[in-house]
DNA sequence: ATTGCACGGATTGTTGACAATATGCAGTGT
DNA sequence: ACACTGCATATTGTCAACAATCCGTGCAAT
């Protein structure tokens, strides 16, 4: 039946990231309305759980829920998520500067081999783009991390990167450019490894800047339906 | 027909503003543990909102809460707290340029006679750095929504100013140097009436840099007890 | 004396039932 | 035919009882 060993915490955990998942999966379709028995029984679950998993999912964004109307997966459009890689710009950018003077030299070396096995799997799977965006997704967790600021981190991997991750599905194709992607991150690694925080910082922008820019073009060529 | 006044959307809606503002004037200790049942004598409410409310704001990083052990009140060290004006360095300088490019010329001029109101606040009342303080929350506050980026003023207005503010709270002196501020505030919005986002970003991290090491001096001082 | 362990009490997590409110439909009036 | 009103239903918000888990205390053994 279910899995022997429950490794979740407790049950409202469980829903939420079951809840998260499905939402960043596009399981569940943005602007739809989700009734609370629904989820229920989709995860055997009973609703205090469930509600109290929603109200975590709302306070981060990811919901919209009117008093007594029920509760809807949030809906993005174009201009909200080029304005979401706006902050990533900033925030990243710091995260790579503090990355720069704060990782240990095994984390760097760590990095440096997850890029090497990242450069493997385009090679070998040209077009399989999915591989490709969880490599993307990996390195900035890293840098993410590496950056030792708390907070940061938790802003990153716990708001952001969701919604950012929800649309990648989308998008299908992670940012179609796997290699040019790879030599940015590269040289990203470089600068941290030579302890350049403000180098590490400037690329890092330049980076995800040119990946907005990717986006907002593929909206102007109608590649992308909202 | 005009609806006469919403007291609260919701139960849990209630319990999750009491909470909020319990949290951030420190009538709740940092690293205290605090009841479910306390805190329903306390607000007269039931456990099932307060539940909501408590992985609410567990979300939003201003309690911990450890799976059958209770929930603390969020304990942020020195160290952490000039991390997070790092990040707002950031966030606000990404705000300010935004709200240069995007605020209205009638938000503009409401936000040059607030300052002229808040120095009239400073001019008579000489001490009360309590006014300051909400000032200068004020200012922040409208640069935030004045960026038109949903997701940027969520995050700041929603997570990092009340973790601040709970700081502020026992800070006692806002930043100790309200003239000096409020100078950096009037010039930041020269830049936003000329449209100058580049400058207006500058300076407003500048700002924000200087309030860091305004707080990182009292530390070193030893006038902050953490 | 200190460490380990077991047990009782208290607190949290969960459940199912009850109350309040919004949505949809039917009916009526213009 | 259309708009509005009123009711019925279903869904959400709230509550109080039940079950599971942790913490502190006391005792015993080394």
């Amino acid at each position: 039946m279910n899995a022997p060993i429950t490794l979740t915490q407790t049950r409202a955990d469980e829903a939420f990231d079951c809840l998260q998942t499905a939402i960043v999966k596009g399981e569940l379709a943005p602007g739809e309305k989700i009734g609370e028995l629904d989820l229920c029984e989709r995860f055997n679950l009973t609703r205090g759980p469930v509600r109290e998993a929603l109200g975590r999912l709302e306070s981060r964004g990811l919901l919209v829920r009117r008093p007594h109307a029920g509760v809807r997966v949030v809906s993005v459009s174009a201009a909200e998520l080029l304005e979401l890689y706006r902050i990533r710009e900033v925030m990243e950018g710091l995260a790579a500067r503090q990355a720069a003077e704060r990782m240990t030299d095994d984390e760097i070396a760590d990095l440096q081999a997850t890029l090497d096995s990242h450069e493997a799997m385009i090679e070998e799977a040209r077009g399989q783009a999915y591989y490709q965006a969880e490599g993307d997704y990996d390195f900035h967790h890293r840098i993410a991390t590496g950056s030792r600021n708390t907070k940061l981190a938790q802003m990153l991997l716990g708001d952001l990167y969701y919604m950012v991750r929800m649309y990648r599905y989308r998008l299908s194709t992670s940012s179609g450019r796997p290699h040019r992607a790879l030599g940015e991150h590269r040289r990203i690694v470089e600068a941290i490894a030579q302890r350049d925080g403000e180098l590490a910082e400037f690329l890092m922008k330049r980076h995800i800047n040119a990946a907005r820019q990717n986006i907002e073009r593929k909206i102007e060529q109608g590649e992308i339906s909202f």
